[in-house]
DNA sequence: CCAAGTCAAGTCAGA
DNA sequence: TCTGACTTGACTTGG
């Protein structure tokens, strides 16, 4: 028996008006002449996102849904080198209270998927130190929520910088810059044209840190004859000491010409068949639905979910394999 | 009012 | 060595 439920990313398509990512881009910021009104604005940004995101999770909570991924969006400007005055924890003080007070009450699992700007193995000190600033900058959101950091925030391995074997074990070297509450706040996902299921449980299993199985991306980016389920047992090993259920992603090719695309909705066969194959070998797993439609293509899929034989629905969005 | 263009970031293929 | 595609949603600008 394993339970599974399923999560979406960032925002609804069905709440209007609530956009968790609402920005500023640097050059706005710097065609206001008054820089302290501009900083206000930020603030004022800011709080509309995380009111935005408060109003998401409260309509996850009304549809019994229990997993959420955050917009990494929600503070523009936040890791700025040129902004470093925008306090953005002082000034969001009661919102991300309320957010995390939110999280808590309703047991949502939440985390972060920064862009593929983070790059944790650059040759690059630059471009790790910003990678790191960014990291932080999750972090400390997480601690303005009081949301535990660990496990809460997915990235991938990086660049291949033309020497695959060399760029693993550059991320190996680099994870000696990375503080500790970073490195417990990490998970590594297999991405879908450089870094396949193999690579980054090498580096998982190596630096002790939880990997993300994106059945996707595995999909379109694996080594000859690989097949993922002898590696599932290792994947399912890189969650035995973290406290949070194993965790994956899940979306379905736009089309065969356009494969890494993610579609609008999820093919519930593709999922079905991943299913079939590891039920039983976790208690639970959380399965977060990468889709144009966000929650519509999650409760699509929750529907039908519900007309396979193995399934049994426990409530909204959480299933029990028979 | 809608469509097209811009914004941010780093990598990578191709010129 | 440089340019543009890649990706994404929000936002601005042009018609």
């Amino acid at each position: 028996m394993t339970i599974v439920r399923l999560g979406f990313v960032a925002m609804s398509v069905n709440l209007k008006n609530c956009s968790p990512s609402q920005t500023m881009t640097y050059a706005q910021f710097q065609r206001l002449k008054d820089r302290e009104a501009a900083i206000e604005k930020l603030g004022r940004i800011s709080a509309s996102n995380l009111e935005n995101c408060l109003r998401i999770i409260k309509h996850n909570a009304g549809h019994d849904i229990q997993f959420f991924r955050f917009s990494s969006k929600l503070i523009p400007l936040a890791n700025h080198p040129e902004i470093k005055d925008f306090n953005y924890l002082r000034t969001l003080r009661e919102p991300l209270h309320e957010l995390g007070n939110w999280v808590s009450k309703t047991k949502m699992r939440v985390d972060f998927h920064p862009d593929h700007f983070v790059l944790l193995n650059s040759p690059k000190p630059e471009i790790l130190n910003t990678s790191l600033r960014t990291l932080s900058m999750h972090e400390a959101l997480l601690r303005g929520m009081n949301v535990p950091h660990e496990h809460r925030c997915v990235i991938h391995v990086g660049g291949a910088y033309n020497d695959k074997e060399k760029a693993l074990e550059q991320f190996i070297h680099n994870w000696g810059f990375v503080p500790v509450k970073i490195q417990n706040m990490l998970m590594l996902e297999n991405d879908d044209t450089t870094f396949t299921l193999q690579d980054t449980l090498y580096l998982c299993e190596k630096l002790a840190v939880p990997l993300v199985f994106d059945y996707h991306h595995h999909l379109a980016n694996h080594e000859k004859d690989s097949n993922w389920s002898r590696h599932w047992d290792r994947v399912a090993a890189s969650w035995d000491h973290s406290s949070l259920p194993v965790k994956m992603h899940i979306s379905s090719p736009r089309s065969e010409r356009d494969f890494n695309a993610h579609a609008e909705f999820v093919d519930p066969e593709l999922f079905m068949s991943f299913l079939s194959e590891i039920k039983g070998s976790v208690p639970q797993i959380d399965c977060m639905i990468e889709a144009k439609q966000k929650d519509d293509a999650l409760f699509q899929l929750m529907e039908q979910m519900c007309s396979f034989p193995e399934v049994e629905k426990i409530d909204g969005a959480s299933f029990l394999l028979k």
